[in-house]
DNA sequence: TAGCGGTATTCATAAAAAAGCATAACGAAT
DNA sequence: ATTCGTTATGCTTTTTTATGAATACCGCTA
């Protein structure tokens, strides 16, 4: 079977690092997106299809290492609690979906120039 | 402790793909440049302080999903064998370490007018 | 033809990562 | 006080991944 220009794709991951520990990358800022819509870690671990156990510590995580709460969380109360994205944290999804998206249109536009 | 702008540093990974199965990324094109400078894949494997089975392996799915050869194996011989890269792998290789530069090179650029 | 070093392959084992289970603490509402 | 759904945490099990050992094959060289 011959290759012929075109039969390969380009794929790309970007992540923040705080202090060479990584921050977040794309299934993290996902998460953070649904805790904000879901308003709690375990409804979006479960949209995620995630264990509730794994979404909170990625969450513990990514507070501690981003030196600023991301993610804050309330015990108890009527719904027996719940977890909120801050500004901060919604500024910080912002900045990388935003990023994300340049790298991508970056990249489309260099494949046309390179001939693989 | 206050999280300052320029405390987050952005990393980023490219791969090539083949209908949806990854074909090579960084280090991948390391090992193939390994394998053509040091004439085997063993001594690459070694150098590289990975198994010789994962990067037998490695080859092997590479040459499978580019269909074409990118590292060729020769048995036996003066020296036991060996194995060497085509010009089809040193080609690729370029594109991808060209395509890594220009997009490292973007996201430079990107971060000096990104607030993060 | 015996030896050398690399490729090729299987099998069992070890280490690491993820998932699953169980349970306590919590606090507003009733 | 009871109920409720969530956060929080430890412990066990499962799954995945990597490693190591062992063996056969290959072809030049001495």
């Amino acid at each position: 079977m011959k290759r012929r220009k075109g039969d390969i794709s380009v794929k790309f991951r970007v992540w923040f690092f705080t202090k060479d520990e990584k921050l977040l990358g794309k299934g993290r800022v996902e998460l953070l997106e649904l805790i904000d819509e879901k308003g709690s870690i375990s409804q979006a671990a479960k949209a995620m299809g995630m264990s509730y156990r794994q979404a909170w510590q990625m969450v513990q995580e990514m507070n501690e290492r981003a030196g600023r709460l991301l993610v804050e969380k309330k015990l108890g109360g009527k719904s027996g609690g719940g977890a909120f994205v801050t500004e901060n944290g919604r500024q910080l999804i912002a900045s990388f979906k935003a990023l994300e998206k340049r790298v991508a249109q970056f990249i489309a536009k260099e494949l046309k120039g390179l001939n693989i």
